[in-house]
DNA sequence: CAGTTATTTAACTGAATAGGAAACTACACG
DNA sequence: CGTGTAGTTTCCTATTCAGTTAAATAACTG
């Protein structure tokens, strides 16, 4: 898949990018890749109020990075790795540009070899 | 680095988040990875006006994700890697989560040995 | 059932976004 | 200098977002 089709499949990633685009809501994504935990307990470490997470874990819950069940009156939230798989391999595919630091895939996709770095020199004039 | 002090250190995270939040600008970082453009040509593809080409080039320069230069009235804009270094590492951290497909960090850095996956069981009750 | 705990919904506010139209700047070219 | 080309800025609109307070829902507990 070439980079240029790349925008094609990005099925959720506006949504996923749009959640992940908050400090709260990471926050509460790397408590939860330690365990499970209801609102309460994620809502302590943040001074917001429990509205306020509330809805940063829907959102999250909406982008589908965290899932949750129901014990009781509690409704507890786990992390759902897939769409940060997704993330991932969307931006993996640019790792080639910053390995290489060629700044131009086009290079790296003609001709892996080192050959040189090619210099286009400077077309100012 | 553990996962409860990454928010410390996602300086620009948000910004970066929010500038990929939006398939025009991925769309546009796509086309930069094949060689630099200026902004009618980033502008082509697109059913939108050039001011409107123009703001999202603008965010995404402002997010560190593209380079400008100059040469006479053309501004050609090239991809900045950097930050979708950044972007890559951060979610290499969730990397274990979903390779194991445990959902659950702490089992994984407490014990990195393979050791039979050890099934928590279904725990609904 | 009354009360407590956990969480959500509703209603509202202020700020940020995405977009367009129109006007403006900057440079090249004749 | 005037005209065309490349791009930006300004102004405006509609929508979404992040947050609040207050009220509502849900489930356990005595």
């Amino acid at each position: 898949m070439s980079l240029l089709t790349q925008t094609l499949d990005d099925d959720r990633l506006d949504e996923t990018f749009a959640a992940l685009a908050n400090p709260t809501r990471r926050a509460i994504l790397a408590r939860l890749a330690h365990g499970e935990a209801n609102v309460n307990e994620l809502a302590a470490p943040f001074d917001l109020t429990l509205p306020a997470i509330s809805k940063h874990i829907k959102v999250l819950e909406h982008a589908r990075l965290v899932r949750r069940t129901a014990h009781a009156q509690y409704r507890p939230c786990s992390l759902d790795a897939t769409r940060l798989e997704a993330v991932a391999s969307w931006v993996d595919q640019y790792r080639p540009v910053w390995e290489a630091r060629l700044d131009r895939l086009d290079e790296y996709v003609g001709q892996l070899q080192p050959k040189r770095q090619q210099e286009k020199g400077p077309r100012h004039g």
